[in-house]
DNA sequence: ATGGTGGCCTTGCCA
């Protein structure tokens, strides 16, 4: 199974980008995040003609996210069940797609270390790790996929020194990060790629991504059973070129089951 | 290639 995952800033503006990719690499899931469409206008259709069901948990102008699948969508399930209060954005969508409960997730930026948004990613975080506690075992084929707004390590960012005091690098989100990961998930990419460098994110202010200015921020987490037939995993850098691209490269994996 | 925000029902906010 080839599954991807990718932050197209604006499905609407993506469209043919991400129409036109998906031809091209044929995976059988995929997962989106910040669509920005409401409920009603997801291009269901287009993804029909490639072959795709679809399930989005959409909001309009923010937020917003999808699966696609070649091989089946069951079971959706928007937002947490974790006996919480309903997430007052759409950030998360679960859904079974061969045999594999598969997560298309928006983590909360955080804008600033303090912020009563930086508060919410926090505890966005635990009731994600919650919610795998209470619904699934690490036993089970899981696999969690998105755009996470935080970078694990040093390594994961190209200039440490200009994150000092930053979001996404604060050690409370790389805490609850690694809680998530202790739950009983691997983080394929790096399993397969110890080296800095290699990045999925790169603003689009000040050149950054030609600067090679960038940040691995997005993840396809994934539990023992599937992280221990993970074939080939890459990012898409090429994605990032061109006309109107996503801030975001796609990140891709092959999983031989 | 020899540079360089973009998306949002926009006039500032969010990332």
């Amino acid at each position: 199974m080839r599954i991807v995952t990718w932050n197209v800033n604006s499905l609407k503006a993506r469209l043919p980008r991400v129409l036109d990719w998906l031809e091209t690499m044929a995976p059988e899931v995929v997962c989106i995040q910040e669509t920005k469409l409401a409920e009603e206008a997801f291009p269901s259709d287009e993804f029909t003609d490639l072959g795709y069901e679809s399930v989005h948990h959409g909001q309009g102008q923010w937020n917003g996210v999808a699966i696609l699948s070649k091989v089946g969508i069951e079971d959706p399930v928007s937002g947490f069940s974790d006996g919480g209060d309903p997430d007052p954005d759409a950030r998360i969508i679960w859904a079974t797609c061969g045999g594999v409960r598969v997560a298309s997730a928006y983590i909360p930026n955080g804008r600033e270390v303090g912020h009563e948004h930086y508060a919410y990613k926090l505890g966005w975080l635990a009731r994600l790790r919650s919610h795998l506690e209470k619904n699934h075992s690490r036993k089970e084929d899981v696999l969690v996929l998105g755009d996470f707004n935080v970078a694990p390590e040093d390594i994961d960012v190209w200039d440490p020194k200009a994150f000092k005091g930053a979001t996404h690098v604060s050690q409370p989100e790389r805490d609850a990060f690694q809680d998530i990961l202790d739950w009983g998930l691997q983080d394929t990419f790096r399993n397969r790629y110890p080296e800095e460098g290699l990045y999925t994110f790169w603003d689009y202010r000040q050149g950054s991504f030609y600067k090679r200015y960038g940040m691995r921020i997005d993840f396809i987490l994934a539990t023992e059973s599937l992280a221990s037939q993970c074939g080939l995993i890459l990012v898409d850098r090429n994605a990032r070129k061109g006309e109107k691209p996503s801030d975001h490269a796609p990140l891709l994996a092959d999983f031989y089951r």
